[in-house]
DNA sequence: GGCTATTCAGTGCAGATGCAATTATTGTGA
DNA sequence: TCACAATAATTGCATCTGCACTGAATAGCC
């Protein structure tokens, strides 16, 4: 039977990553804002401020898309634009309202996650995203061509 | 330690689905063809002719996306539309020469599937798959509200 | 110190996308 | 049979997104 296109690891991951992210947005319309914005609340709770360059990765969003983001959620009153010590950089940083946001956005992600994997025990949970981040790393080997 | 952003599912899921087809996206470009172009194309080689209504949920793309994706398809004369019994209904499949690129471009998938899980046993590879699956259908619970 | 290269962010533009409304066809109940 | 509901696909519109280019600031080299 060869190749089963449904059967493959990147359909697989796509299916179920593009579905989550379908069902967390519809939840978030009540709170306004996008998956993308969420994303930005979530990392910038964890990690503190951060410069573009440092959250497009974090966030697997283009500098340019994030920049025009970030504009957006400025004017939502969630994040602020500072200019620090080096004048190319732009720190991006939570202000209260945006972390209280994003305080109340954490239990439904959790949730999520919960019911996502409401079937695994926590070793297999933990192995699951173990492999995920193995495989995102073993990627890399493809970047450079 | 409360909640880790970057160590949650939903997160870690979105991380390597979008990579895997950032990187993937960029081998098509040699082909002229778009992502969820090429998982039309792919499903059409498995499945046989569809409906937009059947394609839709499992490209995991929107059905007004997807009429206007077939519109390009058909343009480049990968896919044909036929209206058979039901005249609300169209069918949707492959030409020959969308038959011949989707051969030409399931080595590659099957490239990047072996690389992303290459430090893998089979067996934990099966198991992944599995565990995907079952995540997929874990989250109709969260359809309904 | 001054010139060039590099880094970082923002913009113009074209294409992709989703939601809502529209059109066309089929199904159904009185 | 006829009106009305349901299904399938398409289109209008606003928004999102990425690529390529531009603008601004710093770093490195002579």
């Amino acid at each position: 039977m060869s190749y089963r296109f449904t059967g493959s690891l990147p359909y697989l991951l796509n299916r179920v990553g593009v579905r989550m992210g379908e069902l967390f947005l519809q939840r978030l319309h009540d709170f306004d804002i996008t998956l993308p914005m969420y994303r930005v609340l979530a990392i910038l709770k964890q990690e503190g401020p951060q410069r573009l360059t440092d959250l497009s990765p974090m966030v697997t969003v283009e500098i340019s898309t994030l920049s025009r983001l970030v504009t957006v959620m400025k004017k939502k009153g969630l994040v602020s634009r500072t200019r620090p010590d080096d004048g190319r950089t732009v720190s991006i940083m939570l202000t209260p309202s945006g972390d209280a946001l994003v305080q109340k956005l954490m239990p439904l992600a959790a949730e999520f996650e919960a019911v996502g994997v409401e079937t695994f025990s926590d070793a297999e949970v933990a192995w699951l995203k173990s492999a995920l981040k193995i495989i995102h790393t073993n990627l890399d080997k493809l970047e450079a061509r």
